[in-house]
DNA sequence: CTGAAAGCGCTTACAG
DNA sequence: CTGAAAGCGCTTACAG
């Protein structure tokens, strides 16, 4: 690798001098640019971003924390998202680096990561790196609300309170009394928000929900998401009386509808089934169509990122930012019949 | 950012020892070891990775440079390409730099990346990033097909020229002896091989293919692909009487399912249209549900991924790799009917 | 308009 | 097992 040092002897002039040529912070006299330039490229030269960066203490990149599931398939939430992380980070003349490294408990392994910035999808409750990123002193931006703790970091989500409060109305609205809420996991701080929600629906209506309607996705439990939709329906059917059944995820909705095909049931008369998280491939293939609620992925991403070049040019105000969802009916849900 | 010297003092060792406890390159006593990872957290220091790459030259990620269309979307087949790239790197423990920034003319901006190695999508005929990638002696893997040139680098792709061989044979097959190709743009190297194999198909049965009925998308005079697949068909449905269309992309075909509709023509009947790069979400959405190609996108990523450390570490051996692909037949093309 | 030298935050051969 | 010092490839205040 030839470097500035290379150049600057051929040229005959300073590193100083090849310096500015390629970064233009002084003007250099035409002809001595124009020979550097033309040594640089007969020798191949190109400045070494990590050596630009360290000096600069700037890598215009900015880093996605993102986990990445064991089978390897990624989400259709999360491909959209990254795709408006990327499309602000384009206009933006950043790029983007993903990381779906696990998190290191050995503290001797994790680093100052080479980004400006970085964008925290699905972060944990009680996440360490939320605070390791503000004692690097590295703006941070959160994707999902984050958990309460000495340091409340800037986020972006979608209203998970709400959305399950209007999906909660709606079950109720034709005749459900009675629904199994097949939440995310317990560590997922966007569980308690959505169990929050359903709840303030049910006492809306006059009702109340049985904290025994109420199961929590286990990562130890079941190998996938379908999985646990699956065996979750199978095992509670007989003993809980729901009829409907509300799923963290298309995934999960997928499980459970196999589980009631199994038991005999005739949807969606016998059980209603709806789903957050609208991934519409998903959602369409199945049969019967899969009412869910859209969260705009592509939205919350680019938000993210709007967001966070704000933050680290300083000129952000608010806290954090909120992003629409939409209640998306199809044929999965019907009025509810007596068992 | 406190830094190695801040710990180092704190802890009355020298540098090189904080160094050594991080990298654990050589032992350090297990008090010693102790004493300065408890300064070390209580600082809050984190070695940098910026200089760490600088010092070793390796940075323990590798690089993705992929285009972005200008209404920010992303192609499906892109997604998933980049699902299968990450894939990988988790598996090897290292991160993804996603670069969709444009191609720089200007000599000044293009910098040696802080990756390890790239992976570069789509490469344009003569793409002079090949070139520079090999000048600076850095490996790379290219996804498509590159172009002839001085220096060919690795690539994996799809076999083009067989599938347009096998789509034209099926439409054949099927009594189309005049079809109407919607190819991509010139500047991509898959177009040449897909003509070639499309000539094939008709040499093949005996047939030849008239050089009009090529077309080639031009970003200079349609906004969208859809539109491509859209003004191409109006424009030419009069004077050509092809009874098929190949479209190179979902997105193309839908532009030309909509002329079709609107010049009135009865679907598959009265003309079949497929497509390369099957999409399946798009394929069944539309109506007719779209026959095309299924080119495994995130079998493409992995490989690619896969092959460039496999070059890092100098084990490879191949030039190349390919990728299959498989035709699904849905219900949008049938037998060709006269006019 | 140009140069010599210190500094960015690490690693590592060399010496002990 | 530990330290002092040079080096990775840039940038930039200082001096001219």
């Amino acid at each position: 690798m030839v470097n500035i040092s290379d150049v600057a002897r051929a040229a005959n002039v300073s590193k100083a001098t090849v310096s500015n040529v390629f970064s233009k912070k002084r003007p250099i006299g035409p002809e001595v640019t124009e020979r550097v330039l033309a040594i640089a490229k007969e020798l191949g030269y190109y400045p070494n971003h990590v050596a630009v960066s360290l000096s600069l203490k700037k890598t215009m990149v900015i880093g996605l924390k993102m986990p990445i599931s064991s089978d390897g398939e990624m989400p259709v939430f999360n491909t959209k998202m990254i795709s408006g992380v990327m499309q602000e980070c384009s206009k933006r003349g950043y790029r983007l680096l993903i990381d779906t490294l696990p998190e290191q408990d050995d503290p001797t392994k994790s680093t100052a990561d080479p980004v400006d910035g970085v964008i925290l999808l699905n972060p944990r409750a009680n996440d360490v790196r939320v605070e390791r990123y503000s004692q690097m002193n590295i703006p941070l931006v959160v994707v999902g609300k984050p958990n309460e703790q000495k340091y409340t970091p800037y986020y972006v989500d979608n209203d998970n309170m709400l959305m399950m409060e209007q999906l909660g109305k709606y079950l109720i609205s034709l005749g459900h009394k009675s629904i199994l809420f097949l939440n995310s996991s317990k560590e997922m701080t966007v569980s308690q928000d959505r169990m929050e929600g359903l709840n303030e629906a049910f006492r809306h209506e006059g009702l109340s929900f049985e904290q025994e309607y109420e199961l929590h996705y286990e990562r130890a439990k079941f190998r996938t998401l379908s999985e646990y939709g699956y065996r979750s329906v199978l095992d509670t059917f007989e003993q809980l009386d729901y009829t409907a059944v509300i799923a963290d995820t298309d995934y999960v909705a997928i499980g459970a509808i196999r589980a009631a095909r199994e038991l005999g049931l005739k949807l969606p008369e016998q059980l209603s089934i709806v789903a957050l998280n609208n991934d519409s491939t998903l959602a369409q293939e199945v049969t019967p169509g899969l009412t869910s609620v859209e969260l705009y992925p592509d939205r919350l991403g680019r938000q993210a990122a709007a967001f966070l070049f704000d933050i680290m040019e300083r000129v952000s105000s608010k806290p954090k930012m909120i992003i629409d969802s939409k209640l998306i009916i199809r044929e999965s849900a019907a009025r509810a019949q007596p068992k």
